[in-house]
RNA sequence: GUGAGCGUAGCUCAGUCGGUUAGAGCGACAGGUUGUGGCCCUGUAGGUCGCGGGUUCGAGUCCCGUCGCUCACCCCA
C-alpha cells in the first residue's frame, strides 16, 4: 500500500473567494428571477437510483452508457450520483405532485459526469435549472425560452446567441430516424469514422458533425424538418411566432440536435462566443417522461455555472469586491482582548462586519492587518483605556483619532460608518 | 475512451552545454525604541524540482514509464 498524494479529485475543484461570491451573486439573482414567474424552488437528493436515469434519459445516451458515477448499494440495488437535474426533479414531482397541477420548479446543484475535463467541462459542474411542468403548449414553451433569456440576462451575460429547433413528437423523431438512415445509408463509407458510429447509436449527430466531408454529405440530406408531421410544425411555428411577439431574438437551427432522448418538440441551445469548443452556456427543451405509471410532460433548461462564469468573464465581467470588514478591534493585552470580543458580538448583532485578531499579535500587526482588511475604523484598547474605561477610535482614511467612553462607542461608530443596512 | 502541450515556493516565473548548499518578484509572517496601518528598509518561514525508474562520476536539466494539469476529439450545460 503506496501512501498516495492528497489532492482534489480530477475534475473536481475547490470554490473559493474571490469567484465564490461571483457564483452567490449569480445565484441570488437567479432566485430572483425565477421568483418573478411564480417558481418554487426544489431541492432534490445529489444520489438517486441508477435506473432513473437510465429509463428517462435513454439506455443508449452516452451519458448514460458511459459518464455516470454509479455503484451498488448494500442490498445490490445501483445508485448514481446525478449527471443532470430534470430526472431527479420529476421523479419528486411523480412522487409528490397530483397529476393533474401544473408545477413550476427551479433548482440548482451539482452534477456528476465521468468525462474527460476540459475547458468549460469539469467531472463535478453546476447547473442553474428550471423545470415547467405542463402539457405541450406553445406558450408555455415560449415562457420558458422567456426565462431562459432573462435568467442569463440577470446574470449579466450580454453576448449569446439562442438557438431553437425542434425535434416534433414522438413519431417525428421515428421518422427523421429512420428517413435519415435510408438517405445516408449510400455514404456510409465516405462518413467518418465517428459518425459511422453514430448511424447505428445516434443517427441525429451526424447532423452536428463538424468535418467537411460529413457536412458535405448531410447538406445533401433533405432538412429534418421536412419529415415533421403538419401538427409538429404547426406547434413550432406558433412557439417562434410567441417568441417574435416577445421580442426575443433567436436563431431557427435546423440542425441542432440534443443528446438526451427525453426531449420532444421544441429544444434550444444557447452559446457564446468567448466558450470556446464547449460553447453551450445552456440548453433546453420540452420532453416527455415515463416514471414508474405517471406520464410526466414539461419543458425546462439548464445553464452551466462553469461555463456562464467563463462567457461573463470573457465579455469583461468584474469579480466582485473583496470582504464587507468595516471595524477592526485592535487589542494591547488579554484583558483587552477579551472586553474587545464582546464589543465586537455587539457591533456584530447590529449588522456591522468586524474582526479581531485570532490570536495575540503586536498593535503594529494588527494595524496592517486592519488596513488590508478594508476596514474603515480601528476601535483600539489596551491598559490604559481598560483603566480609564474609554476606548480609541481611529478613521483608517484620515488618521484622525479621539478617545470615547466606552459606553458611547457603538453609537460613535453608527455615527461614523453613515445609515447601516448593509452594502450590495 | 483517443490525441497534443505542459508539471520548479501559496502565486507568476528564472535556472546557461548535465556541474557545488535551487533563485527572483509578488504574497505571508516578524522587526525597523514605549501602544499605531498604507510607502520604504531588513529579516524569517516556505521546495520530496509531480512521482518512479534509467543513462551518467554527477540529473531540476537527457531517456522511459506513470500520475496530474491544460487544450482538443468524443459528448454535453
Amino acid at each position: 500500500m503506496g501512501e498516495r498524494r492528497i489532492s482534489s479529485v480530477p475534475g473536481m475543484q475547490d470554490l473559493a473567494e474571490p469567484e465564490a461570491g461571483l457564483w452567490r451573486r449569480i445565484e441570488r439573482r437567479f432566485v430572483e428571477t425565477c421568483r418573478r414567474y411564480g417558481l418554487e424552488e426544489v431541492r432534490t437528493p445529489i444520489v438517486e437510483y441508477e435506473d432513473l436515469f437510465s429509463y428517462s434519459l435513454g439506455k443508449s445516451t452516452e451519458v448514460v452508457q458511459k459518464e455516470m458515477y454509479s455503484f451498488p448499494e448494500a442490498t445490490g440495488r445501483r445508485l448514481a450520483l446525478r449527471p443532470e437535474g430534470t430526472a431527479g426533479v420529476l421523479r419528486y414531482v411523480s412522487e409528490s405532485r397530483p397529476a393533474t397541477e401544473d408545477v413550476r420548479l427551479f433548482y440548482y446543484g451539482p452534477m456528476f459526469r465521468r468525462e474527460r475535463p476540459q475547458a468549460g467541462r469539469r467531472r463535478q459542474f453546476h447547473q442553474l435549472g428550471v423545470e415547467l411542468i405542463c402539457a405541450a403548449d406553445p406558450v408555455a414553451d415560449a415562457e420558458c425560452v422567456a426565462l431562459q433569456v432573462d435568467v442569463l440576462r440577470a446574470a449579466g451575460l450580454g453576448n449569446f446567441v439562442l438557438r431553437i429547433n425542434t425535434r416534433g413528437d414522438l413519431g417525428d423523431i421515428n421518422r427523421v430516424t429512420q428517413g435519415l438512415r435510408q438517405q445516408l445509408h449510400p455514404f456510409l463509407p465516405e462518413l467518418c469514422p465517428d459518425c459511422r458510429r453514430r448511424y447505428e447509436t445516434n443517427v441525429l449527430r451526424i447532423l452536428d458533425c463538424k468535418r467537411d466531408g460529413c457536412r458535405r454529405i448531410v447538406g445533401r440530406t433533405p432538412e429534418p424538418a421536412t419529415y415533421l408531421s403538419d401538427a409538429s410544425r404547426s406547434y413550432i411555428e406558433q412557439v417562434y411566432a410567441v417568441l417574435d411577439r416577445l421580442g426575443i431574438a433567436f436563431r431557427v437551427e435546423p440542425r441542432l440536435v440534443r443528446g438526451l432522448d427525453y426531449y420532444a418538440h421544441t429544444i434550444w441551445e444557447v452559446t457564446h462566443p468567448g466558450l470556446g469548443a464547449q460553447d453551450a452556456v445552456a440548453g433546453g427543451g420540452r420532453y416527455v417522461v415515463q416514471i414508474g405509471t405517471r406520464r410526466i410532460e414539461g419543458v425546462g433548461f439548464a445553464v452551466g455555472m462553469e461555463r456562464l462564469i467563463i462567457a461573463l468573464q470573457r465579455e469583461g465581467a468584474g469579480l466582485p469586491g473583496r470582504r464587507e470588514i468595516r471595524v477592526w478591534l485592535a487589542a494591547v493585552g488579554e484583558e483587552a482582548r477579551a472586553a474587545n470580543l464582546k464589543l465586537a458580538c455587539q457591533l456584530r448583532a447590529e449588522g456591522i462586519a468586524c474582526l479581531v485578531a485570532l490570536r495575540f499579535q503586536s498593535l503594529k500587526a494588527q494595524m496592517r492587518a486592519a488596513a488590508k482588511s478594508g476596514a474603515e475604523l480601528v476601535l483600539i484598547r489596551g491598559d490604559e483605556e481598560l483603566r480609564r474605561g474609554t476606548i480609541r477610535l481611529r478613521e483608517l482614511d484620515s488618521g484622525r483619532e479621539r478617545d470615547l467612553p466606552a459606553g458611547r462607542v457603538l453609537e460613535a461608530v453608527r455615527g461614523v460608518l453613515g445609515p447601516l443596512g448593509g452594502r450590495a
